[in-house]
DNA sequence: TGAAATGTTGGGGCG
DNA sequence: ACGCCCCAACATTTC
């Protein structure tokens, strides 16, 4: 067989297994590894975020026996110039589906072919790629329901199964001009935020698989039933991993279908293709990002008021359940999905302040902060997005936290001035008698917060502005 | 993958 | 036994 060199560009699948364009190049011969931090994929590195793409750089380069070439700066530029060093005319890699990197990468495959390059690329990150699930009029879906059923319900054991790392992988040696991961500047300083975050994750390849069989060995056969509960430890974890290509969907469909039979499965399923649809939404419409969707929602009266998002975003709103979860954001890089929503809610309804902020914040926070989910999560909540909840749902932290924290582990646990609270009052210690608060330890206002809103006017004010953006929309309508 | 307001029903206490 | 009221438990509607 001929030994031809091939450029392998990695970018949100750092790992070897079933990594298409690895071994395609693989399988041609020798490779060239290469990691480039670019200005579009520097925007989208964040805060938390960062310290995982730092994690799982270093996690590649050990696999690939220290072989891995990094570059800051203009991958067209960078390409070429390895292409031209090292005689090579093959390049491959995984495909991206957010609009900056469909535009960058349509734009570099177009020059490298010009210059005589083969470029091919490959689906290492989506189940299906956003082309092959449309309407029977060749239009994509806007609703999640119909879109489930037309690719996924029923048929998860359809996918083609996994590949394998490649079983002859030799990369040449690392260019001269290749920096150190370190050098990247993904992670500035050593900060005691990063250490806490250090001691609680693993990142490499092997740890998404160990985190994946654990959770099929434990939790996925009660996960319909008991992911509703933010004390207990229910996820899989594998949101950052799949962010970065640590493991991939169909490796997880797989690993799955294999092991769990099917109608113990699906609720897990469907919430991967919760995964695949905001991908593909926001391949079609890549405004989702930063812009409403239903462009009614653009005379919503949100503001932004800038103490009102600071004590939301530092977890001392004097909402229990909210500030556990703003705090196990900071905490921990993650924040259970239900706690998400109401947060997500108090913050946008409660509070009025847009989704923006909100995303924004989460999307620093997040170490599984992926555009594509935390867009069409908040517009979810916002009622802005395609397939969104009204925004007339508007949750209630305290009802929520007597249904899903019912003895109030998950506060106490990121809360602890108000952890010697009897249960009766933890979801809302503004209604505990005095007595009760002395005992506790607890004096509101002092050590911990009186609530920033009231909950009950401040939805009515919520209603009221959904009705005067009604109006507006009413309005404008007419004088067209 | 809400919550509150409003409506309906039915059991039990009571005169 | 009967009507009446109260109110909890559901069900329906509305935002």
């Amino acid at each position: 067989m001929d030994n031809v060199l091939t450029l392998v560009w990695f970018r949100k699948d750092l790992r070897l297994s079933d990594n298409p364009a690895l071994a395609k190049a693989a399988n041609r011969g020798d490779i060239l590894p290469v990691f480039i931090l670019d200005d579009v994929s520097q925007a989208m590195v964040t805060g938390a975020s960062a310290w995982w793409l730092e994690q799982s750089l270093k996690s590649l380069d050990d696999s690939l026996g220290g072989a891995l070439n990094v570059f800051c700066g203009d991958p067209l530029v960078i390409i070429n110039k390895l292409c031209d060093c090292n005689n090579i005319s093959h390049v491959v890699w995984n495909r991206c589906y957010e609009a900056s990197e469909v535009t960058r990468d349509k734009y570099i495959k177009s020059a490298l072919r010009e210059g005589g390059k083969t470029v091919e690329t490959f689906n290492g990150r989506l189940l299906y790629e956003p082309w092959q699930v449309l309407k029977k009029d060749d239009t994509p879906y806007k609703v999640f329901t119909p879109f489930y059923r037309r690719g996924y319900q029923g048929v998860f054991d359809q996918f083609p199964e996994p590949l394998p790392i490649p079983k002859r992988l030799v990369c040449v040696h690392k260019d001269s001009d290749s920096i150190f991961i370190d050098e990247l500047g993904l992670t500035p300083k050593k900060t005691p935020w990063f250490e806490k975050l250090e001691s609680q994750w693993s990142v490499s390849e092997k740890s998404a698989h160990r985190s994946l069989a654990s959770f099929i060995d434990h939790k996925i056969c009660n996960y319909e039933t008991d992911r509703d509960f933010p004390s207990q430890d229910t996820g899989s974890h594998l949101g950052p991993y799949l962010h970065w290509g640590q493991i991939s969907p169909l490796q997880v469909v797989s690993q799955v279908r294999r092991q769990v039979p099917f109608p113990r499965s699906e609720s897990f399923l469907r919430q991967l293709v919760w995964r695949e649809f905001s991908h593909y939404l926001l391949f079609y419409f890549p405004r989702i990002a930063h812009r409403n969707l239903k462009s009614e929602y653009d005379c919503f009266p949100w503001g932004d008021n800038p103490t009102d998002l600071t004590r939301w975003q530092q977890g001392q709103t004097g909402i229990p359940l909210v500030d556990a979860g703003m705090r196990q954001l900071w905490q921990t890089g993650t924040m259970h999905n239900r706690v998400r929503m109401i947060c997500a809610s108090f913050l946008v309804k409660n509070l009025l302040i847009h989704w923006k902020h909100g995303a924004d914040w989460f999307m620093d926070c997040l170490l599984d902060a992926d555009v594509a989910n935390n867009s069409a999560g908040w517009q979810w909540v916002a009622g802005s997005g395609a397939d969104a909840a009204p925004f007339f749902r508007i949750f209630n932290p305290v009802t929520q936290g007597e249904k899903f924290d019912a003895h109030g582990e998950y506060i106490r646990k990121y809360i602890p001035e108000l952890s010697a609270l009897p249960e009766k009052y933890i979801c809302s210690p503004w209604l505990a008698p005095a007595s009760e608060l002395a005992v506790a330890g607890v004096e509101l206002g002092v050590t911990y917060p009186k609530p920033m809103v009231d909950l009950k006017s401040s939805r009515q004010d919520a209603l009221d502005a959904l009705k005067h953006m009604k109006q507006e929309n009413a309005r404008t309508q007419q004088a067209e």
